[in-house]
DNA sequence: TTCAGGATGTACT
DNA sequence: GTACATCCTGAAC
């Protein structure tokens, strides 16, 4: 399967975010592939919104990968345990990206079951299974995912990429979760999952 | 099943 | 020094 091109990750960073719904997230590590189904996302755009790391285009060196043109990963550590992964959109300069909330495994399973919980999944509990990539800091311990990913190309087809995945019909809508701090901003309705 | 609290380090004031 | 786009544990119910 072909990654997504570039052309994808350029448009409207709404757009982006609903159209991610029920894409695969590819990733390659060790000759190993894991994928997994997107499943919620949520957008951040800098012209408008206090939430985003780049607001009011706020260049630092954390935002600096956000800066790049769209189809880029943005990797940023959070609550200094996590990562979360972004994935950069709109032409450069614009600072935009949605942000990879949760998914559910599609291949190489059990990989991620290792990462996530150091076992494979059919010996995962029903509370392990409930709560396996289903938050943005789970999603990438189960993926591998680290800051040394952070500016990759997401359109090379190598380490990390999307692929075309499950038609979507039925998209949900509302808040972002864990920015009451951004004033007007925490209402907007940017958060899409299925 | 829900809830409070703590872990932990980087970015930015 | 403070806040943070989170997650896990343990206790109460």
């Amino acid at each position: 399967m072909q990654p997504l091109p570039r052309q994808f990750f350029l448009q409207d960073t709404i757009t982006v975010s609903r159209a991610l719904l029920g894409k695969h997230l590819v990733r390659e590590i060790n000759g190993q592939r894991l994928v997994c189904r997107i499943t919620e996302t949520e957008a951040y755009i800098a012209a408008s919104d206090k939430a985003c790391h780049a607001y009011n285009y706020k260049r630092t060196p954390r935002t600096e990968s956000m800066f790049a043109l769209g189809g880029t990963a943005y990797i940023y550590l959070i609550y200094g345990m996590y990562t979360c992964l972004n994935l950069v959109t709109e032409p450069e300069g614009e600072p935009c990206a949605v942000l990879i909330r949760s998914a559910e495994p599609v291949e190489g399973g059990d990989l991620i079951a290792r990462n996530r919980f150091g076992c494979n999944m059919a010996d995962m509990t029903a509370y392990q299974k409930k709560n396996f990539l289903n938050g943005p800091g789970k999603l990438c311990k189960g993926l591998s995912i680290t800051r040394q990913e952070n500016g990759l190309d997401l359109t090379a087809g190598r380490a990390l990429y999307i692929t075309e995945g499950d038609l979507v019909d039925r998209i949900q809508v509302g808040k972002r979760i864990g920015i009451d701090y951004a004033e007007e901003a925490r209402d907007f309705l940017w958060r899409f999952w299925i």
